[in-house]
DNA sequence: ATGGTTGCAAAGACTTTGCAGGAGG
DNA sequence: CCTCCTGCAAAGTCTTTGCAACCAT
């Protein structure tokens, strides 16, 4: 998505298009990695040090609202945001670097099927979340464990 | 599980069996309800009054820990709680009134397969959870749609 | 012009921690 | 008895909100 879709976006919804909201969408647009709050924000603070944090979470509630980002769930303690693609989808998390894939056709119909009729429950939504290692962390054989092990290695990743 | 092997399982692992203790973890485990420390804490106030709010976090804590528990991710704020089974399963939620569903069998190999030619990942785990309406309120046909909304329809459920 | 935005500071919500008294093994 | 546990209060995190100045339209 860019520049001109995501202005055409904001202003459709009544959102008015600011040099920070753009610097902070462009930023989590354009990565593949899972972002929290923070680390949007420090990324930002590099090339445009007037943005404040506030305005990171501002935005990105805009965006969640818009369809333009998901919540990942991860077992830490922030949210976390990666961009997504409009249709339906499904993620393949990095549990070290924390690269994010989505992927389609999930074919979870018959799944599905079976569970309805065995529960009873009327079935509209689901999340599918595989966690591994991507292939350049599986090589590296990282052995990071924790949350704020992974958090350090992600930073030396990147 | 029942009393005795609660009690077996918490001293293995070096921790003391206190009637706080129990009495949240009987409430936790005798639950079909995804429950978040809050709802906890009011449930065990009515036969425990003494019980406080920290220990109850404290032994979720404890319970997460022994893998008493799952963490089960939702759109509020606060983490939500469900007793389970040792081995590997599924959820089925009932995005009206919190009831969980355990599965097994998600059957995911083929995709699994596909997705680790596809992407290069070595995937070690997963999570899949399916959001409808369980039986009983799908006939009810419950309008709730907000966080607030589904919170207090819940709490007039039970 | 004017209504949404911003950054700051402050408040809010949820969770964890320090501590002194108390109970389990 | 010694160690772990509890409840209280306080501190810690992460996120949201109030406000005055500011900017996009």
């Amino acid at each position: 998505m860019n520049f001109q879709e995501i202005s055409r976006q904001l202003r459709k919804n009544g959102h008015k298009v600011t040099p920070q909201r753009m610097a902070i969408i462009q930023t989590v647009l354009g990565s593949t990695e899972l972002l929290t709050p923070s680390s949007i924000f420090e990324k930002v603070k590099k090339t445009d040090p007037g943005v404040g944090e506030v305005t990171v979470y501002r935005t990105l509630n805009i965006l969640e609202s818009l369809g333009m980002v998901c919540v990942v769930h991860t077992d830490e303690k922030t949210h976390s945001y990666i961009s997504c693609p409009t249709e339906h989808h499904d993620h393949l998390i990095c549990s070290d670097c924390g690269k994010v894939v989505n992927f389609t056709h999930c074919d979870l119909g018959t799944l599905e099927k079976r569970l309805t009729a065995e529960s009873g429950f009327n079935i509209n939504d689901h999340r599918l979340d595989f966690y591994g290692r991507c292939e350049k962390c599986d090589r590296k054989q990282c052995k990071a464990k924790t949350p704020a092990e992974i958090r350090t290695h992600r930073e030396s990743c990147h």
